[in-house]
DNA sequence: CCAAAAGTGTTTCACGTACACCCATGC
DNA sequence: GCATGGGTGTACGTGAAACACTTTTGG
């Protein structure tokens, strides 16, 4: 089967930029290669678009398909059209970030026959295409939004400490916060509520689980932007 | 002449939000289509991808031969591929916004063989496609991006009075601000460099000249980000 | 001399920042 | 009982917001 156009045409692909945090630091979710070119590099899960599906439908089909991840957060990043970006052919990608719950998906690291693996952001390897700069631009957009919307909850697990999440700012920002000032700052923004469960089996002064509720923010957004840190 | 591949390809497009700035208020570049589907409809200036030219440079081009305009200010804004956007076929876009100096261009409304007229952004006809939700977010977009980052000197002439950018933030904030702490604001960031030249013909205490120094600017804007209307 | 917009400072309040000690648990 | 991280309040400084009168020009 072939399809003929009466002027020539770009391939059109989706590459994805997916964030995941442990407990040391951010990660990236990395496929290894197993077609030239850059057979056996590393790079952003991603691949064509069908003619049947949205951008964001594709973006979604190929994680599956290469990394196994589901039911993520989603967002457009931006498109790169440079002329020579893939040695075969012209190659327009839109690129997408994605951030996961690590926790949730702790097990399905490589599902697909290809490699697929977390790297941490400041320990990667040299990637295939552009995509260093692509990782690097998704790194940058995280570092901006965090600080004036509240995404950063689609890294951590449904319950966590606010200490987690202090350490999810501090690993985003590159920066410390104060204790203190991060709790009255992110309390006083009435999404987060304090559930009747503590950590256990922990060996100092348990924490209070929190959760975010996304309906409160929703509804509170247009008086009060939030934070900003 | 045709192209063929094995698989089926989408068609790419650029299409633009060109804003200008006068007087009154914000307004918007849009063209007349001559052409099904929607000819006689108003819509933005774009097209087709051409595959040995990087995406601005197709926006830049399609600017250039629809409208007239050249040297304008111009970023990505987003690119949308839902199925069914395009009657014909499968039709990706990639959106630009572009902030011109109305003052400079004023003469050139219409060069090419179609219309091309300046609309007030809150009287705007019904446009093509999907136009009206790009024009949506462009003006979103713009909105959000102005208040911290200095790009609405893009929209006003390279001398321009302190009433005259305060009049662009309050169009484009679509709020009032305050004349003195507006000022007091904008100049402590250093880049605004006042001329030895005063308005002349007004009926009224002349106003000092400024211009926009974009080195300065460079140079302060890691220590400093500057203003946060 | 009158109309019209330019230019100019001070006070008040909210918010960000810096900072140190007691508490609950596991071992 | 000791080590470990959880949880809490206050004092200070900076920046945003509110606000009214004098100045310069053209007609």
């Amino acid at each position: 089967m072939s399809y003929t156009y009466e002027y020539p045409r770009a391939a059109l692909t989706v590459d994805c930029v997916v964030f995941g945090l442990d407990e040391e630091d951010l990660k990236v979710m990395l496929i290894q290669r197993d077609l030239p070119p850059f057979e056996g590099r590393w790079a952003l899960p991603g691949g064509f678009v069908r003619l049947d599906e949205t951008l964001e439908d594709a973006a979604l089909r190929e994680l599956q398909e290469e990394t196994g991840l589901e039911r993520v957060y989603l967002e457009q990043l931006c498109t790169i059209g440079d002329v020579d970006r893939d040695p075969r052919e012209r190659v327009v990608t839109v690129a997408y970030y994605a951030l996961v719950k690590m926790s949730d998906h702790r097990v399905q690291a490589a599902t697909d026959a290809r490699a697929a693996a977390w790297f941490a952001i400041d320990d990667l390897p040299s990637l295939a295409f552009d995509h260093d700069k692509i990782l690097a631009m998704a790194h940058e957009r995280l570092r901006g939004k965090v600080r004036y919307q509240p995404i950063g909850f689609e890294l951590l697990p449904n319950k966590f400490a606010l200490r987690q999440l202090q350490h999810l700012y501090e690993v985003i920002l590159e920066r410390p916060l104060d204790k203190r000032n991060f709790r009255k700052k992110i309390l006083r923004s009435s999404y987060l509520i304090q559930l009747n469960e503590k950590q256990s089996g922990v060996a100092h002064k348990p924490a209070y689980y929190y959760r975010f509720d996304k309906e409160i923010y929703e509804e509170h957004k247009k008086e009060n932007l939030g934070f900003n840190f």
